[in-house]
DNA sequence: TCTATTTTTTAGCCTTGTCTAAAAAATATT
DNA sequence: AATATTTTTTAGACAAGGCTAAAAAATAGA
């Protein structure tokens, strides 16, 4: 077992090194708001229990072992907030803090059944993907509404930037993480969009475009 | 903020010294399976913190401070028990550890929703009463099946031993926990019971009746 | 290339919560 | 009542995981 310390600095780990690159130490102290000094020690432990490739001076990256803990982390993190979002009626903005909380119980069986519990969501509130057990991982092919080409189906996974306006906006317009949306075309004039959603024809302005995450459908 | 430590001291003080008579080191470390040193320790801190009363070599008890955070930690983890067995589907036997761990998870909202998601239930899937939110908790009526008098009436609360054999007989006579129960007469003979269960009348063995625990209606 | 700056590591300290061993107080025995 | 036993506390140590300050390595600038 590794203790909510090591999970965190895993987690941390995996969420930096998009793309296999190596590290820096700073890099995590700052995004873990603690000091390099600290970070160093940690590295050390980590890399005897062979979750981290570190070379001193020369960052560092996660091992397969690493990767897995991070991946198992970061499943639960993100059941727990589709079920805080989707079963206790949680806002999705308001999760993170709890879920960070929640994903530190250590209970195999009591993961395997909060996923079934939930329907074995694929996406989370936030839309990001929900690693599965055997630790893979959906690749998104999530863009903008305003990157979709002419015609592309989708399905809206996220928002960009959440801020209260919007939320408020796609609130009162019912429109929800979930629902499928259709581009019909860019206005060029100003770069509203013509969309279907709910089977309805309506217009979404240039700012909302640019803040939609859709994850379109090509399989 | 407590410490996860700070709250199982104070959960067992509170197992621990019912009807408020004060409690012994030992009893504590043996309880915690811990030392005595270590709880000397601990005692001296709440102490400070206000949250126990505690005279050297003389054991110590609760504040009504301390008491407070004792049930709310008791209100979280049977809370978490019935999620784990009504939602999850875990047998009711399973949930002690994993609610162990659920019970130090620190946000008043989760558990307000988490409380209203269940139904504002009152009593856990081992039959024991729920603190609410303002620190009461129900006086419970418990008896044995064979404590009752003659056309008592009650709810299954629980179960006092809970070998594997029993919980099979119960499931297979499709019996559970909430279910209403009647005492027609205890048969002399053999003391086994004559009860209404399901509107049907049945016979339980001695054995039985010795086992469950009934909650009796008098309000 | 040689110094100046930035980054990273090392060394040593602190707090929390545990432990062991020894001392002190309370309780039991004769 | 005096001693023996048990219980409890104190004193000192240790591991985890932070920190600060100083040293060492890497990188940037002239």
């Amino acid at each position: 077992m590794n203790t909510k310390s090591e999970e965190d600095y895993l987690k941390c780990l995996y969420h930096l090194q998009q793309g296999n690159k190596s590290v820096s130490t700073n890099e995590i102290a700052n995004y873990l708001s603690m000091k390099a000094s600290s970070v160093s020690d940690m590295l050390k432990k980590l890399a005897e229990k062979k979750c981290v490739d570190y070379l001193k001076y020369k960052g560092s990256s996660l091992t397969k072992k690493g990767e897995l803990i991070a991946l198992s982390v970061i499943r639960k993190h993100r059941l727990w907030e589709t079920f805080l979002v989707n079963k206790l009626g949680f806002s999705w903005s308001n999760v993170h803090n709890i879920a960070e909380q929640l994903e530190h119980v250590n209970s195999e069986e009591l993961i395997d059944k909060l996923d079934h519990f939930l329907a074995y969501p694929k996406i989370d509130p936030h839309g990001d993907p929900i690693p599965q057990k055997n630790g893979t991982i959906a690749e998104l092919n999530q863009k903008l509404l305003s990157e979709l080409e002419d015609g592309e189906k989708g399905v809206i996974t996220g928002i960009k930037k959440g801020t209260p306006s919007l939320l408020n906006f796609l609130d009162q317009k019912k429109i929800k993480l979930g629902d499928q949306i259709q581009l019909i075309s860019i206005i060029e004039f100003d770069q509203s969009a013509e969309v279907i959603i709910h089977k309805k024809n309506i217009s979404l302005s240039e700012k909302i475009c640019n803040n939609l995450l859709i994850e379109t459908l090509n399989d």
